[in-house]
DNA sequence: TTTATATGTAACTATTTGGTTACAAATATA
DNA sequence: TATATTTGTAACCAAATAGTTACATATAAA
């Protein structure tokens, strides 16, 4: 699959992004990670792994534990599509303007 | 299946991706979209079944034919999503920044 | 060394996806 | 009216997803 595929199917799941929202702030552990979910240990393992294909987290090793964190480096993939949409840059810009504009003084 | 979800799998096709690009650009019918592509006519319906039911594509019907066009609108269900990582609205406003600083005199 | 903990994987089920071909339905044209 | 065109849908298949429970493996702790 794709780099842009496997990181747009991985974001499609509410769970999956809740993991990489939780470890866009500290790396953790796959039962710190389950204990926040309803769903069993062993579906965090399989979304953990679909997040590990897509390269949007690793993990490391650390005794009998794995601590899993996350690569903003690949949100790359999906956010550099979206540049196609020229409109929306531009409205992005213009926001983004009116924002510095206003927080700065222009 | 939620707005965010079923637009980031809508997004996760190369295929579909593509339509998209070609419908930014202007509205089209079936017949059109799929003399762009390898795969047969229904796999082109299907696909665009599945651009409708996340909202990032519409119809009008035509006479016997239907023209489908993209909805910017519904690509910030996707976009909105990212802000959660503040690290690269920064990055994304520091280069603004930088662009607007350049291209206007700061 | 035995036991407890952390994690992965296998096997299973139901659903969705991405493709196919065949056919139906609606509209335009000869 | 008969025919051609445009599109959708049904029926099928193979693969992937999202979950489950049961079991295996590696490491830490008693």
């Amino acid at each position: 699959m794709s780099n842009t595929n496997s990181v747009f199917s991985a974001l499609a799941d509410e769970n999956r992004r809740k993991i990489i929202v939780m470890l866009s702030r500290e790396s953790m552990n796959v039962n710190a990670i389950a204990e926040k979910f309803r769903i069993s240990r062993p579906a965090i393992s399989k979304h953990l792994r679909i997040l590990e294909n897509s390269k949007l987290v690793s993990q490391v090793k650390e005794g009998r534990e794995r601590y899993y964190s996350f690569n903003p480096k690949q949100m790359n993939a999906a956010i550099d599509w979206f540049k196609f949409y020229d409109m929306f840059w531009d409205n992005k810009l213009n926001a983004l303007k009116k924002f510095i504009e206003k927080t700065q003084g222009s």
